[in-house]
RNA sequence: GCGCCGUUAGCUCAAUUGGAUAGAGCGUUGGUCUACGGAACCAAAGGCUAGGGAUUCGAGUUCCUUACGGCGCACCA
């Protein structure tokens, strides 16, 4: 039940809607206040009247029943207690009901959402940088379809560019095949770090002839290529692997080289393409922003023209609602553009592209960066965080069957909480310290509490919800915040936003330690009590489960 | 120079989108240790929400402005 609703709807004031008076309803900031609130002060203008007396006449007029217990006026607001045991009731049998399922729903039924994320680059390893969009990105992808959304995961692979032609010159010059079956992903990009720092004049040269010999379909260019793709990605594949991630297409940027062309002719018989200074721009001056290029003077194309050919070949082949991108704020501008001339082409649902920006990551020393060699990797922090998380374990807990196990799902968890746990905007220093503390405000915490709930239920079983309970404080505000969930996803959906559910999670473990430590639950005061303890741990655990498999973590049932 | 973003406790961050006394974690100090799992819990200290103006019943949140920081601004992706 909705209980916003259900007050609004006992309420009337003139000239003011139903709906109106429930999205006003808010939450007081204090439990002692109450459990639902309705701040009166913008009816004041509308009736001419005080907020504090239209809060009087609301709380007067209101007819109390088994549901809304108590209203009272206070200041302009009006506050409302609801009758505990019906709330508690009533969410604790809905979760049990719905169980895995609780919290999603058929919002997106019908609807398809594209969600480009990750987007790895060819003969690059993967380092702390690419961390937040493969971790935000599988994030909405499992939340999206938790909410009924059909998705497609999109890998853009960085697979296009002078850079490949540079790969294969360092390849010729200093490569070594055995090298490169044994080092693999490291061994490719050594070659591209040494091309950056030591390649000739000629070798330049030779690069630009490389690319253009890929482009051209030269065959022994394309097998090189090809081997370097195929290293790159069984090399990513293990990492998506123990981060939960998945894509539904891997259709790079290379997979748009014969896309373009269409898109460049659109543009011209649109009369939008210019020239400028050489290149073929469309000219985005009336709308305040630099021109948007589509063929270097040269007649290559750009990073733009192929993703308007990206967005129009999604379209065409998903017909999506709506399209996502997360890459870095850093491509702010470069998708305003995008966006814009798909709109002056007259694409209609370019409205409904969305650049998920977030903010940069840099290490203490300064900026990352690929050429100079100067970046922390992904598989690093990985391992360093499940060696630590087998050594607590060790000291904590050495009897423990499947430690190892336990250890990946503690230490990656950590890991892809670290990179969800903040607004996605904010930017990121990353730190050992920080990526290796488990105290506090972390994935490491949450999992704690899980551990201590399966605990209680193996000891306790599971008990029959009784029917006439009245929960104290500490139940009570567990079971408030339980009852959240379901509106927790939908803002992190909304807003594009997992840290919302992050957020959630630690706020409900903290209230769930607070209950386990103030409330005794095996040994309660009456079998009712034991019961409905036994029922809330059980309900806790489902959300705490339901949320973490959302954001890609795993809970171990012992740690 | 222009544009976008950011600035909240010593540090890292929240704040239900304009609502009541701005909250957590880390760190610090003190407490809980015969326990349903101490990777935990409780308490204390710590704030002119970067500065200034405006809007209104009410601003960390909206608008203007200044400062500081990040990012971007034509043939890289």
């Amino acid at each position: 039940m909705d209980y916003k609703i259900y007050i609004a709807e006992r309420i009337s004031l003139d000239g003011v809607s139903k709906e109106e008076i429930a999205q006003t309803i808010c939450v007081p900031p204090d439990t002692t206040m109450g459990d639902y609130a309705l701040p009166c002060f913008k009816f004041a203008k509308i009736m001419r009247k005080s907020p504090a007396l239209i809060a009087e006449t609301i709380a007067a007029a209101f007819e109390k029943d088994e549901v809304i217990k108590s209203v009272m006026p206070v200041n302009g607001y009006v506050n409302f207690k609801v009758a505990r045991g019906g709330l508690a009731q009533a969410t604790l049998r809905r979760i049990k009901e719905e169980g895995e399922k609780y919290g999603a729903s058929e919002l997106g039924k019908g609807k398809t959402i594209c969600i480009d994320y990750s987007s790895v680059n060819i003969a690059k390893p993967f380092h702390i940088g690419h961390l937040s969009t493969t971790a935000l990105g599988g994030a909405l992808y499992r939340i999206f379809k938790f909410l009924g959304y059909h998705t497609v995961g999109i890998n853009h692979l960085g697979d296009y560019g002078t850079q490949f032609g540079k790969l294969i010159s360092a390849y010729k010059h200093w490569g070594n095949d055995e090298e490169i079956e044994k080092g693999g992903i490291h061994a490719i990009n050594a070659l591209y770090v040494r091309f950056n720092k030591e390649a000739t004049e000629e070798m330049e040269q030779e690069a630009r002839e490389y690319f253009r010999l890929i482009e051209s379909g030269d065959k022994e260019a394309n097998e090189l290529f090809e081997w370097f793709k195929r290293i790159t990605l069984s090399y990513v594949e293990k990492i998506y692997d123990r981060l939960h991630i998945k894509f539904d297409s891997y259709a790079g940027e290379r997979f748009y080289t014969d896309k373009m062309q269409p898109v460049v002719d659109e543009l011209q018989a649109k009369g939008l393409l210019q020239e400028s200074q050489g290149a073929k721009i469309v000219d985005l001056e009336p709308y305040g922003m630099a021109p948007c290029l589509i063929l270097r003077s040269d007649g290559a194309s750009l990073y733009a023209t192929r993703d308007l050919a990206a967005a129009i070949y999604r379209k065409n082949t998903y017909d999506f609602d709506k399209c996502l991108y997360v890459v870095a704020y850093q491509q702010n501008l470069h998708f305003k553009q995008v966006f814009k001339v798909l709109e002056l082409m007259g694409k209609e649902w370019a409205k409904d592209l969305v650049h998920v920006a977030y903010g940069m990551v840099s290490l203490e020393d300064g900026a990352m960066s690929t050429r100079q060699g100067n970046v922390v990797l992904l598989e690093d922090v990985l391992s360093r965080c499940v060696e630590k998380a087998a050594k607590v374990l060790e000291e904590k807990n050495p009897d423990l069957e499947n430690k190892a196990e336990v250890a990946e799902k503690v230490g990656v968890g950590a890991v892809l909480f670290g990179a969800l746990y903040n607004n996605k905007i904010k930017d990121i220093t990353f730190s050992y310290e920080k990526a290796l503390n488990f105290d506090g405000e972390t994935s490491v915490y949450v999992q704690y509490t899980c551990a201590r709930a399966y605990s209680l239920l193996a000891k306790g079983g599971k008990g029959e919800l009784p029917e006439n309970y009245e929960p104290n404080e500490q139940e009570f505000d567990l079971i408030k915040s339980l009852a959240e969930f379901p509106e927790t996803v939908r803002a992190a959906a909304e807003k594009y936003e997992p840290s919302l559910i992050s957020r959630f999670c630690v706020d409900t473990a903290q209230k769930f330690n607070k209950f386990y430590f103030d409330c005794k639950i095996l040994q309660a005061e009456s079998e009712e009590a034991r019961a409905f303890r036994l029922c809330l741990t059980e309900a806790t655990l489902t959300i705490l489960k339901n949320a973490f498999t959302l954001l890609g973590i795993g809970i171990p049932e012992k740690m």
